[in-house]
DNA sequence: GATGAATGAGTATTCATTCAT
DNA sequence: CATGAATGAATACTCATTCAT
């Protein structure tokens, strides 16, 4: 075999496994996780159930390269120089990517947030007490967790750097909340809406940024 | 010796359905309803497998039921004088009331919030757009719906008045928008917190008071 | 307690036993020994489900007692001198009071037929090869048993009397055994039969006792 | 080591369902459809027991699927020229073959019969009233209707031309009943009986015959 | 790599039977 | 005697996973 077959056989993996994950993507986040069969996955991608496995060591290791794989995705489109520093002009272009993305990685941000459902798989993802869950069903790789953190702090940081131009008794932690509780509740509204006005979604996202700037 | 009573046996059906009903909802809001068996349920109720068939004909009509009576638990709570008006000073009361009671009913809020998840579940329990949806798995009362929409139309009527005493360019929807996102973020984040800093806690209730009145 | 009262609670028992019988029998014989439910019997006798167990040890007793009154019933109807002897008078009786019977116990009828399904329980009910058949599940009092093996020798040795008054060619078992072919076959269809033509009904009964007597 | 054809997958399953089938009649018709379970089905095919449901949805789909199989199986071996037209000649010929078969088919007549039994089913198999029985447990495609209710015309026809080489007061639907309780009671001793005697058993098809023709 | 038949542990549910009162 | 709540073994069915080809 030549090198540039090993390559061509590669690509061909490589793309087959992306249309696995795409497929059971789209499943586990409309139907859930539990209810999404195997079998569902393999008819949908026009591949028989065998051959998942050979991609795959389980169900769950395809649920956890769908989230890493995911979040592979999402992370650069934040903080673009990378230095873990959110200036003011990239909080607004933060703000508004956020969004972007979220609409278009609808579906998993519909997986997502139905994993956070249950307790141990949400201690996994969000908090980093390692060891002490082990317990259960679903483990991941601390990816998530890694990125989670790194955007948080640098929204901490943000808000703390604002008690420079506000008055005294600004609060920062407050103000971070009120924000981050703003984006979530939208965020959750435009997950699990079929129809988006699209004239007060974007009035929507300029008030959220004429609000937190 | 004497055979019991016809109150007593209703007094140990009352009771052992309330306790079913509670081990069962702490278990589907914490692990997912459908990661929570019936066995599970049974042996963390202390009572055998079969006896929950005592009580409720299937899974899914406990959980229906665990709503249903979760509902009528919480609907006095809102628009006490029951008029369907929220006036200005019931306002305030209203967001102050809503925390205690997702506080309070944190396990049904959890349950609630996963339900709503699956499309079909969720057209069912929010719009009431009849008979379209019969399909699939998980059919409630229109209990939920109902008590819903009632709170959703007190709530817009609310925001509506406030356009009286803002300046012109005042948008009520965006406001009653963003408001119910802030809620809802906040709620979400509520309900998945294991520890809440009682302080933080009611400076947030107070600042969202604040910004919305 | 006087022996009168003692009397009183025995009839009293005796009617209670009767009544379940009655109402077990009828729903065995429509919808099935395994489909009919102790709780269903229990409901539509007006007692209470544990109270059956005092009357009879398992479902499979209930059945068996059903049985044996039944044939209790029934065997009078036959033979009524009790001698053995079926002479030619009493021959045409005997099909008349066959159909009678059957009709007015038709429910046994058909769960005798029932039970005769069932390779084991059919060996029990109609052969008397003793010990050889004990493995399974329904075991019955040899009452059914008896009674059989009687009829069948009464109308055995009609026939061979028969031969008396028949040419030299007469074959009396074969004379019989389209008898009973025809008795069987007419008795099935009148058992399974939702309303019956009582003109052709009694029609067929006299062509019966015509072609066989 | 390459993979297997489509062809022989099918020929696997067409294999593999035969002899579920096979088993499952053998048992149904034995020890009745509800007593066999499909562990008991499973452990005397020698497959494990969710195998059955790659090829039947349920027990019931199983029945079915055994029902109309056998239907077609027996289908052809009357009515030879298909014109549902039973000449003289073609009647003993029916008469010979009906035995025959009841003999080569003795479970699935075992099964049929014992199907009959409750009342829902029976309505389905044998009445074409359509709609108005829905409700229960068992239903079956009409496959068994159709055949059924042509041989019964096939039947009835045959008797009502003998009228003309018959006397006056020949009644032939009474013949024609006389010939079904017959059949119907010597088919069931058929079914039933362990050991047939030969000689007597030709000996009453020829006189059967002899008495309808 | 690819296929889909086969496996079997696990799940909801049923129901005869027991038992405290 | 009578009640019906409670038990748990048994049943149909599902589905992730394995494996021969």
């Amino acid at each position: 075999m030549s090198p540039r077959s090993q390559k061509q056989f590669q690509d061909m993996r490589d793309e087959k496994k992306a249309l696995i994950m795409a497929v059971a993507l789209e499943h586990f986040a409309n139907e859930g996780y539990f209810k999404t069969t195997i079998n569902h996955i393999a008819r949908h991608a026009g591949i028989a159930k065998g051959l998942m496995y050979n991609y795959f060591a389980s169900k769950e290791e395809l649920l956890m390269a769908i989230i890493n794989s995911s979040i592979k995705d999402i992370s650069p489109y934040f903080d673009p120089d990378r230095d873990g520093y959110l200036s003011e002009e990239e909080f607004e272009l933060f703000i508004r990517k956020l969004f972007i993305i979220i609409r278009e990685k609808i579906s998993f941000w519909r997986l997502f947030s139905q994993l956070l459902i249950q307790k141990d798989v949400r201690n996994q993802l969000l908090n980093s007490k390692p060891g002490q869950i082990n317990s259960a069903q679903i483990m991941y790789t601390n990816q998530s967790n890694a990125f989670l953190a790194q955007i948080s702090k640098m929204i901490t940081e943000y808000f703390e750097r604002k008690k420079d131009r506000k008055p005294a008794d600004y609060d920062p932690l407050l103000d971070r909340n009120l924000f981050m509780y703003t984006i979530e509740g939208f965020a959750r509204v435009t997950i699990y809406q079929d129809d988006v006005d699209e004239n007060y979604y974007s009035k929507t996202v300029n008030k959220i940024i004429e609000l937190f700037k």
